[in-house]
DNA sequence: CGAAAGATTGAAGAATTTCAAACGGGGTGG
DNA sequence: CCACCCCGTTTGAAATTCTTCAATCTTTCG
């Protein structure tokens, strides 16, 4: 029986999209236009509807996915099994990676948050295409080793810090994506930035609470969050 | 002034020495002798001593390092200050990878726990040989993937599970390492395993004595611990 | 409009840290 | 070779942080 899966379209089809695609991706978007096209010829799109996922643990994983449109939840269920939120894809991304080249098993589970493009290269392909052109292997490279640090950060602020901290430290993060504005915009759920910070929403709830309190920041609207004391923040 | 550094030899002068090196990591180990050779070329090994640092976090990272002898502790230290174990190294494995494909400088601290002899590639010989020898790419692709899969699945761990259960999944994992015996031996003080697991030293006693106290394991001398019941231990 | 899911708040209880004190073992210097 | 000292370890008790459960409120979305 098929597992649910998004409406497919063959790369040929949609050089326009395609293009779009393979170039929004950082991996590849140092490679020359014929190089691109050979890419594109490689690559399929795929449409994923609202929660439909794109792969589960225990999965064989067979595909590099890059996003086009849309967003993924990318989490994990611990032995005990309990959910935890990794990541949130967003166009340009890219997911798959760890079981590629791994034994090839999934180790996550990767769901559609709403109308999600993503373009799909097979593992055989990516492979040919990684030793024919070796700068996309540094590409990546480049892409694992932020992405460990990253993770490697991540750990050591759930093994040393707080909740309340984290808290903190995840709103001034969003500072700096959200340039010269102080008022940024929640990415998730208050139930899905608990599970994203090893918490549980009424924690999440209390402790913005009581940042609002000490006069740090100020809820509104929409997921709307203003940032009233940066640099208080980050002494939290 | 000079900071704290190990002793310098020349790679060709310790072919043998140098062979062993290489030929012990992973993501070299697939190639051919004229390779190898080539590699060794370019590598050159240097002893630290007890307590002396391989790198520190801000330092610019110009190198990758091979573990031949000895031991290497990494570890981060959070944005407010506090220290956390991220891994230990040894015979075979590598570190200062992260800096060399990201901006360049280090995250980290790499101390070495006993006298440790390393083999150093420089980043710019590194380059060379990734392009002249994708294989090996793919392998440190490979070996990124799982310490990413690794570096996830403890944050995970971290933000789902209480102290006891990590400890427990701990001391399961070392079982898989020392196969066949049920007597593990910590690899690091208890202190050490405290950071590691995002915790006191003062818990990790009272759990370890919680876990005795359950029958689940027997605490012997010099770290070694006993694992009476490895199922009751994955289910705490 | 109404159901379902998310968000907030309070109160009780559990888990963990912190501080303080005492103990032990391994390594170093005399 | 022994004694001493330092550092890691253990244990206790108090304090803190966080979770859990339950009830209510709000928002979203069909």
């Amino acid at each position: 029986m098929e597992k649910t899966h998004g409406c497919i379209h063959e790369g040929e089809h949609h050089k326009g999209t395609q293009d779009k695609c393979v170039s929004l991706v950082p991996i590849f978007n140092h490679l020359e236009e014929g190089q691109m096209d050979e890419i594109m010829n490689t690559a399929r799109s795929i449409i994923f509807q609202k929660g439909e996922m794109i792969y589960q643990a225990g999965e064989q994983s067979d595909a590099l996915y890059l996003v086009n449109k849309g967003k993924i939840r990318i989490y994990r269920l611990s032995e005990s099994g309990k959910e935890q939120l990794v990541r949130i894809l967003r166009p340009g991304d890219f997911t798959g990676e760890l079981a590629l080249f791994n034994e090839g098993v999934h180790e996550s589970y990767a769901e559609a948050m709403l109308e999600t493009l993503v373009c799909v290269i097979k593992r055989t392909d990516l492979q040919k295409l990684l030793l024919k052109y070796p700068t996309i292997s540094l590409k990546i490279l480049s892409e694992f080793s932020n992405r460990l640090d990253q993770s490697e950060k991540q750990t050591t602020r759930f093994a040393t810090e707080k909740v309340e901290t984290r808290i903190a430290m995840f709103l001034a993060e969003c500072i700096d994506a959200e340039k010269d504005s102080h008022e940024i915009v929640l990415p998730m759920s208050k139930k899905d930035l608990a599970s994203y910070l090893g918490t549980t929403p009424e924690t999440v709830s209390r402790k913005l609470a009581d940042l609002e309190q000490d006069g740090l920041i100020k809820q509104k609207l929409h997921k709307k969050i203003e940032i009233l004391d940066l640099d208080g923040l980050l002494l939290v």
